[in-house]
RNA sequence: GGGCCGUUAGCUCAGUUGGCUAGAGCACUUGACUUUUAAUCAAGGGGUCCCGGGUUCGACCCCCGGACGGCCUACCA
């Protein structure tokens, strides 16, 4: 959008405004403003008769030749104001019908209620704050070009109020999460996102490089392995909400930097975690969206707890037959192909029934579903369950078909951690971050942690369908 | 990465089996109007029909290539 609007009968119809304002002793871009309050504010304290200040910009403007009614349109609100020549005289209403929708305007006036009801502020004096060059969006449909709305998020903001109450409404979310976790002691804390190994999660990192050093570094997939470390070092309740950046693909549930809140309980473990996520989520919903269910017909969403909960291989029975585990992996494949699955030949048994489970049964878990006991070979940063080594002691919690936040009794122990890493390394040992082992050789306490995906949990809580539509500026593709 | 669809005025959208000067609403300009609220009434201006090439007497429309976007799909601890 770099291109000069040069050209432009609106542009230049403004530029014309501005000449002859300023040419009437208007200064074109104005300073601080004292306000009474937002537009909402006003309207809240409306008293007849009350002087009272107001900024914002200019929305509509029904001039009616010797009178002109405005709305003033903020973040807030809407709200009118009434000119009249008479009251403001000859120049000063002269130079006001000089203004462009979109313009911010600083007046000052009484309130009164005009002949139809209408709060509405009658203008005594008026300065103008900033000069709108190009015009706004629309006023009735609003802007709609979903490039645009992107691209140029701040015309989406200004054209589309309930744009701007999902974002109001994300701050929100944010701010709650924060105030939940104080309230329960955690501190929040700041670990790097420039790594020199991107650990902590499988995912294909973006690289950049580091002058002063020398070296290539990464941003950071995931904040676990510092968060680990700080275990060790005696911080026993610690969250960081921030963003983790993949190097991978863009649709619908992934953009590639995304914001990520992970947690980490000293002496807690897996069911410290479901209480805690489980009542997070329900203080969220109550207080920033103010319910616990969510959309209606099939696709509702009831929150209210307790969430349901069910082992990964009950829910592979459950959907593949009570003798699944006992298949042997030729009979597994050919059901699975079957049901309509497209399998890798390389995979053996373990991945076939983790194809069945990504493809088949996450994306029909609607209602909130704690899946636990998840094989061990997919989680290496998981300690094993007491009764059962292949398993690890984690759940994820699932939502609308969407992974929201999975949860780990965390793995302390820093041989067994060792050679799960080699194993997933494959005896690379350069791709294993030695000081991390080297901190849990240190003693970590046991502790439960968890991940949780802010921008998924917003996508579900405001039913939203597209990430797009509750991060303020997503990736795109650069024009050109 | 693959498939399908889309791109027309500042914005929201019509439209043409390939044919005369490409339309509407909002917005803009001019005029009227001192209680309107998507103000109203009258007149007017505004287009690289995404870009490039091709077919044709003639292309916004058909064909080929490209850009960007959307949906699906693939990839994805």
């Amino acid at each position: 959008m770099s291109e000069a609007p040069s050209g432009n009968e609106y542009r230049e119809q403004r530029l014309a405004n501005l000449a002859a304002l300023q040419e009437m002793g208007y200064p074109s871009y104005g300073c601080a403003f004292t306000r009474t309050g937002t537009l909402a504010e006003l309207r809240e304290t409306f008293e007849e008769g009350r002087a009272v200040t107001a900024a914002a910009r200019l929305s509509t403007i029904r001039d009616m030749g010797k009178s002109i009614f405005a709305d003033l349109r903020d973040g807030s609100d809407r709200f009118q104001v009434y000119v009249q020549k008479k009251e403001l005289g000859e120049e000063a209403f002269k130079a006001f019908k000089l203004l462009d929708l979109g313009d911010q305007v600083g007046v000052e006036g009484e309130l009164f209620i005009t002949r139809t009801g209408e709060p509405t502020l009658k203008v005594a004096k008026w300065t103008l704050l900033s000069k709108a060059l190009l015009p706004p969006p629309e006023k009735w449909h609003g802007l709609k070009d979903v490039e645009m709305r992107y691209r140029q998020r701040y015309l989406d903001l200004v054209g589309n109020p309930e744009v701007r109450e999902l974002f109001n409404k994300r701050s929100a979310l944010i701010r709650e999460i924060r105030r939940y976790l104080s309230e329960r002691d955690f501190i929040e804390v700041e670990t790097p996102m420039l790594q020199a190994q991107a650990g902590g999660a499988a995912a294909k990192p973006f690289v950049t490089h580091y002058g002063a050093l020398g070296s290539d570094v990464y941003l950071r997939i995931a904040p676990e392995l510092y968060l680990k470390r700080l275990l060790v070092g005696g911080f026993d309740k610690v969250f960081e909400l921030n963003r983790n950046f993949r190097n991978e693909g863009l649709d619908r549930t992934h953009n590639p930097e995304f914001t990520m809140l992970e947690i980490y309980e000293a002496f807690s473990d897996v069911n410290g975690m479901r209480e805690l996520i489980q009542g997070m989520i329900i203080h969220v919903a109550e207080t920033v969206f103010g319910t616990l269910s969510v959309g209606e017909g099939d696709t509702a969403l009831d929150l209210t707890p307790p969430w349901r909960e069910a082992t990964y291989h009950e829910l592979v029975r459950e959907r593949m037959g009570a003798d699944w585990f006992d298949l042997s992996l030729d009979d597994a494949r050919t059901k699975a192909e079957a049901a309509g699955l497209d399998l890798d030949p390389e995979w053996d048994r373990l991945l076939v029934t983790h194809e069945v489970y990504e493809k088949m049964i996450e994306p029909s878990l609607q209602q909130p579903t704690f899946v636990t006991r998840l094989p061990a070979r997919l989680v290496p940063l998981a300690k094993a369950c007491p009764d059962d080594s292949s398993l690890v002691d984690v759940f994820e919690l699932v939502i609308r078909g969407q992974e929201v936040a999975p949860a780990y009794t965390e793995m302390n122990d820093p041989i067994e951690q060792r050679r799960r890493f080699m194993e997933q390394a494959g005896e690379d040992e350069t791709k294993i971050d030695q000081d991390f082992v080297t901190a849990l050789e240190h003693g970590m306490p046991p502790a439960g942690g968890m991940g949780v995906g802010i921008d998924r949990l917003m996508m579900i809580l405001s039913g939203a369908e597209a990430i797009r539509d509750v991060i303020l500026f997503p990736q795109l593709k650069q024009k050109g």
